[in-house]
DNA sequence: GAAGATGATTGACG
DNA sequence: CGTCAATCATCTTC
């Protein structure tokens, strides 16, 4: 008595199904025929005729040109431009000048590190088939659309009046829906692009802190030449050769470098002494004068930071000591100015008060 | 998850 | 064009 588990379909719905469907299919070509053969239709054939005459002018002139072609030519040369869309062959014999889209596509990223780009090029390439295999659907869609209505207008043509321009206006017509929705998807290929550039080209989106080495080599650089701090272009292409990274990020990382260095220098204090002690004094940069003397003041000052380093022999004694004393945090030493002045003239809204810092000094250096 | 650190970008300036 | 200063957006730390 418990119920039967499960009632098994009825295996002939389909057939059954499919039955009455080629049924009402022959009824149909059945009925068609008679309709051909009915002794009326050439009668009824003529007066379609002559209503046609009369409303085919009407009809005419009704063709609309395609004004968003312009529209569709600039997601054209983008697609391109992203190596999306492959220059396949124009059949229209119109619009040919897209030949100077090269210089047209402001869209270049400013750096050319290639080396995330690996990512970015195989979401690319996923757009691009997802987009050419969408647009091999709708081609094939709308071929066999066209050639669905070209039969049945051929097939009606028995019944009324239909020209072949008739037949070829409406092969026009659907083909402009069919360009329209193919349009549809090159705008939301190209928006899909542009996220993936904003994603992962952007390189502030995409930001990776440089390696070990790299911030090593350019603190060995700014600290062992902090009284100078300014690389020459020879001196920024060997550090982004040691650091492997680019010059213009050699450039970044020094500006961005020199800034916080002055805005803080108790911050770096640490930093500096590391530094400092591990690349053996060098002179090299000696252009500076050695006047800076003027800091007599306190011992630890040190202040070490900026400036005073290669004249003075112990100098980077200085800056151990310095180290060790570990300046509060928040009183920066700010010694605005140093011989070299590349602090110069920095006016620290933030700190001031210089007056107790321990690790500081002041000297101001105004003379 | 907020705060700090950090690389990149932008606009002004010389 | 290189630099500074401010700012953005992400990464790292706690």
């Amino acid at each position: 008595r418990a119920s039967p588990p499960a009632p098994p379909p009825p295996p002939d719905v389909l057939q059954q199904i499919m039955a009455i469907t080629d049924q009402s299919l022959d009824e149909a070509q059945a009925r068609k025929h008679a309709l051909n053969c009915h002794r009326m239709k050439p009668a009824l054939f003529s007066v379609l005729c002559e209503i046609k005459e009369k409303t085919v002018v009407s009809i005419r002139g009704i063709q609309d040109d395609d004004p968003p072609d312009a529209q569709l030519l600039r997601l054209d040369n983008m697609l391109l431009a992203e190596g999306v869309w492959r220059p396949e062959p124009e059949k229209t014999g119109r619009g040919g000048e897209v030949a100077g889209a090269g210089t047209a596509t402001p869209g270049g990223c400013p750096n050319d590190n290639s080396i995330e780009h690996s990512d970015y090029r195989a979401k690319l390439s996923q757009i691009r088939q997802i987009y050419h295999s969408e647009l091999e659907k709708y081609e094939q869609a709308c071929r066999e659309f066209t050639m669905h209505v070209t039969n049945l207008l051929q097939e009606q043509s028995k019944m009324r009046p239909v020209s072949p321009e008739e037949i070829e206006r409406m092969v026009g017509t659907i083909h402009s829906k069919f360009s329209a929705i193919q349009m549809q998807l090159k705008q939301s290929t190209c928006e899909a692009v542009m996220t993936l550039r904003s994603r992962l080209l952007d390189a502030r989106r995409k930001r990776r802190n440089f390696s070990k080495q790299a911030t090593e080599v350019l603190n060995e650089y700014f600290y062992s030449h902090l009284s100078n701090p300014y690389p020459s272009k020879e001196a920024k292409e060997e550090l982004a050769r040691k650091g492997g990274i680019t010059v213009s990020q050699v450039s970044n990382w020094f500006g961005n470098k020199r800034i916080r260095y002055k805005k803080n220098m108790g911050k770096f204090q640490e930093e500096a002494t590391i530094y400092t002690g591990k690349t053996a004094v060098d002179t090299t940069e000696v252009g500076v004068s050695g006047n800076h003397t003027s800091c007599l003041s306190t011992p630890s000052s040190g202040s070490s930071g900026p400036f005073p380093l290669p004249s003075a022999g112990g100098a980077f004694l200085t800056l151990k000591t310095l180290a060790s004393l570990q300046p509060p945090p928040g009183g920066g030493c700010l010694q605005s100015q140093a011989q070299g002045g590349w602090q110069g003239a920095t006016p620290l809204p933030t700190t001031l008060p210089l007056a107790g810092d321990p690790g500081g000094i002041n000297s101001n250096a105004a003379n």
